[in-house]
DNA sequence: TTTATTGGATAATGGTCATTATCCTAAAGC
DNA sequence: GCTTTAGGATAATGACCATTATCCAATAAA
């Protein structure tokens, strides 16, 4: 073999992180395997030595980087009503919707999904059933987590096609609020 | 002239309808010129005698589709509490979720808005404001009527990118009684 | 009736696309 | 040290892309 036994995994590991990016920023069907493959700054060739084909890179990269946003979810103390909120915010803020490709690749690549074959469908099933997990441990409602996402994704995707950066905070505090209520309205339905 | 004078814009209407039906269903980027020609009986070379390229289109396509969503909710009568659930439930219904072509331009098209030209933002977001405006007639409130847009918008794009018809069923029930809620608790208020 | 006009069809242009075949090279296994 | 192996580069393939130039035909205006 030409590298070491690990090249591999990391090799391919860098095509799905900055295939992901490309595809976030520019669109997935709109990146070609060349731009893709240059991403990880390697040529088409190279990239089938580790994809059969587009449709498989896109499943491992909707697996990586729908892991990526529930691991961020994750992350937050359920019990810590501040990591809550800043989670919240930190989603519907004006940084994620300016940089696509750095963030959740739901706002940016769900209709490309559902117009995508069925393996590419089930990878996006499993990694939203996480996520939906993650956000149902921080709401404890399983129809609020639901909500939840549905509306931040939502409102992060509308605001990206939006001109004004006025309409676009007003649109993101609306729902920023709308969230803390919800979640707040939900623990102290907990309690009683 | 070939043919009678209102002849232009009847045929110019039927791309716009015709193409904005193709690009909800597969993509706009991915609907060549001759797809969304073909789609209203023409050839590319026409279509090119009414839009002067792919972008002038999607200008046109976008005004015309979000005004249909904007209609939509125009036709609510907000005193008719079954009226506005109705509108609530078909926008989350399964019919929706199944048939992308029929349906409203938002969990479709948004993303590819977002990367697309200035016109192009410029038709979108004079659009959203109108559906705003109309949803607002329902809500009675500004915050309320952005949460609303985003979270049916949001929900039925992840629902279509779902693969088990049950978990969609989930998502789309969930999101339309938070909906039922924020409308009700916001006509309370107003009352009070 | 003649002529200018114009929506539509046809076809060419130059570019880009996903995919595949071939070669290269260096490390792994003997 | 020799051979096998496999990631990567290069380049070819055939399909499709947006756009443009040219021709056609019928009608509105003269």
């Amino acid at each position: 073999m030409r590298y070491n036994t690990e090249y591999k995994e990391q090799a391919r590991a860098k095509l799905v992180e900055a295939g992901g990016r490309r595809a976030k920023q520019h669109g997935f069907n709109s990146s070609g395997m060349a731009d893709l493959a240059a991403a990880a700054g390697v040529t088409t060739g190279s990239l089938y030595k580790h994809f059969s084909g587009k449709s498989d890179l896109l499943v491992a990269m909707i697996t990586a980087e729908l892991k990526r946003t529930a691991d961020m979810y994750s992350a937050v103390d359920p019990a810590d009503a501040a990591q809550v909120s800043g989670a919240l915010a930190g989603y519907l803020s004006m940084s994620h919707v300016k940089h696509p490709e750095a963030g959740c690749p739901l706002p940016s690549l769900t209709p490309e999904i559902g117009r995508a074959d069925e393996a590419v469908k089930e990878a996006f099933e499993q990694g939203v059933q996480t996520i939906h997990a993650n956000v149902n441990a921080l709401t404890g409602d399983t129809n609020t987590a639901w909500v939840i996402m549905a509306q931040n994704v939502g409102a992060v995707m509308i605001a990206r096609a939006m001109q004004s950066e006025a309409l676009q905070r007003e649109l993101l505090n609306a729902v920023r609020h709308a969230g803390e209520q919800l979640i707040s309205s939900e623990k102290s339905a907990q309690k009683a």
